[in-house]
DNA sequence: ATGAAAGCGCTAACAT
DNA sequence: ATGTTAGCGCTTTCAT
């Protein structure tokens, strides 16, 4: 219970208990059915006594594991108070982690040079990554080139050639639910908020969309569709444009929730009434999404669940050695408020 | 460029430069000074070659300084896309450690037992650590008692006596501050959302308020306060009772903004118009408070600067040795939006 | 300016 | 059932 100066070791714990330093470490390993209860009793109470604590980078130095994971993030992303998405993923992998004894480092990047970047990144104090939403064009997809660490992504659906196990929503399918949502309330001049050409997922949203029109008989207008930066304030911005077009579109589909907000609150400063003039529907489903005015009419993505199962792979192909591949998705599913109504007879 | 099954170590990367492992280590640490020309490229060029990265483990074993941080938060914090102020302070955090080079570990804990609770967190994995907001009665303010890492304590004011460096919001004199505008404003029945009573900002901020009606001659009575989580549900919650006292309260002072955020949409609910009808102030300024509706009147606690003070500070006891004492505070600052205004007169 | 050698605190293989 | 030993990959004296 003294305070003590300096931490004990393996070898004083040892030296207290009046064994080996080998017996020490597997009775601290739970390899206690190798050894006497007396002894084992006998190094469990030094330990206690001492207040001994093993030394974790010692431990995954002479191990070889580190019972850690890396969470890998864009610089683009990195600001989590604007990202609700990356809170979630995080919220599931911390969820999924802990209670399996895995320690979680947040690994920001600054460097985007590949060399240095993957210094940054595989220097033996993680033993798996989790690469949250990599860019197109991204140095993180290099990976292969430069690491083995197990690794899983969640975010982006890379090319099945580039060799990662990915891990996503469904974003085609769910944009296509979502656009004949839209066209089955009766809309036809459907706007589209779309997101940074450098995401995988605003390309694969954006072109779902579009197909889906098509399908329905309409070549969209390059002035309905408007970029953004999947932020708030690229929501206002896409709007004030989407507003202008003539005559009205009756419906914008923002591609994830933070634009949604922004259009919606750009609506209402140019007091256009959501969902009675014009119509709004977002993507993801983040917390907010349900406490926007009007209650926002979206696609519900489990991002929490992607968080847990990227973790569990994880850690499975950690466990097992054995790499996985390929692309697995998370279906979506049409969560209806009150931001999207039919629209108004009277401007057909 | 080849791929490499086995990362070369020091040792290999000295044999193919032809000089000796400390060497080797000298240049890779900068202190190339101490070489010649010749050697350093020598050496800088080998590692090139064999893309060698140095193991952060094995360093960090050596050196006895691991260049992490960790940031350690309570369980009840530990959903982070319900909690915008510990992902406001991480994210200061990150962007005043990544530059430094050093990393970040997230440590939530599970097993709040104070033994085993300090071998999750003091493992020789971390240089330091930041404790984010820790509660009433947790066993991480026996930190004194197991270890000796450097520390800094954000969002909770503790005890002068208990030995910490607590960076905080001001929460009394901020309180005091908003409760003295509703007061301005000709509010007089003022309500009040407190947070959990396990929260030391929850109890001055609660304090302050008190103080502050006592000292304009108003003893508040029991119904007038409202308990919640500190979360939206809980705001819910709170004004569901606070709508209920007769006379009509003129005004709601919410602990925290996900509180207040709660609050607006009950009152809108029941038809009760804000501001028009009763008055709804906030706490924190978190970046929703300005897209609520109506936007938010709140105190803004600058926590995004509280993450990067409390890193540097950290940093800096971690470098010179010095441990930091004492309670420092952040000023809030009232922004004013549109939540609250003057009672209507027919009220008083 | 460079090399040799002694650890850092632990795990794991091997003896006994 | 327990002890001995050789590392893990690096930093850091201390010689030279």
């Amino acid at each position: 219970m003294t305070r003590r100066i300096q931490r004990p070791t393996l070898k004083q714990l040892a030296e207290e208990a009046g064994v080996s330093i080998g017996t020490a470490s597997n009775i601290l390993n739970n390899k206690t059915a190798l050894h006497s209860p007396e002894t084992v009793e006998r190094v469990l109470a030094a330990a206690r006594r001492l207040g001994y604590r093993p030394n974790r980078i010692a431990r995954s130095l002479a191990a070889r594991r580190t019972h850690t994971i890396g969470i890998v993030v864009e610089p683009q992303h990195a600001v989590f108070t604007r990202n609700p998405y990356v809170t979630a993923v995080l919220d599931g992998v911390v969820e999924q982690l802990t209670p399996q004894g895995y320690h979680l480092k947040i690994i920001t990047l600054r460097d985007m040079n590949p060399r240095t970047l993957w210094h940054q990144i595989d220097d033996g104090s993680v033993d798996g990554i989790i690469l949250v939403a990599p860019l197109i064009g991204s140095p993180l997809l290099d990976y292969f080139h430069y690491t083995q660490l197990p690794c899983v992504v969640v975010g982006s659906t890379l090319p099945e050639s580039l060799g990662f196990y990915c891990l996503d929503a469904a974003n085609e399918q769910a944009m296509r639910q979502l656009t004949e949502y839209l066209l089955q309330l009766g809309h036809r001049r459907i706007g589209f908020v779309k997101g940074p050409d450098n995401q995988w997922s605003a390309l694969q949203r954006l072109h779902a969309y579009l197909e889906t029109m098509r399908a329905h008989g309409t070549e969209v207008p390059t002035d309905w569709i408007a970029p953004s930066n999947y932020e708030y304030s690229g929501g206002i911005a896409a709007a004030e444009q989407l507003l202008q077009v003539r005559p009205r579109l009756t419906a914008i589909i923002a591609s994830n929730d933070m634009v949604a907000l922004g259009v919606l609150d750009a609506c209402a400063q140019h007091g256009v009434r959501v969902p009675e003039d014009i119509s709004v529907v977002g993507f993801d489903d983040v917390p907010l999404a349900a406490l926007a005015k009007p209650p926002l009419t979206t696609m519900r993505i489990p991002i929490h669940d992607i968080g847990v199962e990227a973790a569990q792979a994880l850690l499975q192909q950690i466990e097992t050695g054995e790499p996985l591949q390929g692309n697995h998705f998370m279906e979506g599913e049409l969560i209806i408020r009150e931001s999207a109504a039919p629209p108004r007879l009277a401007k057909g």
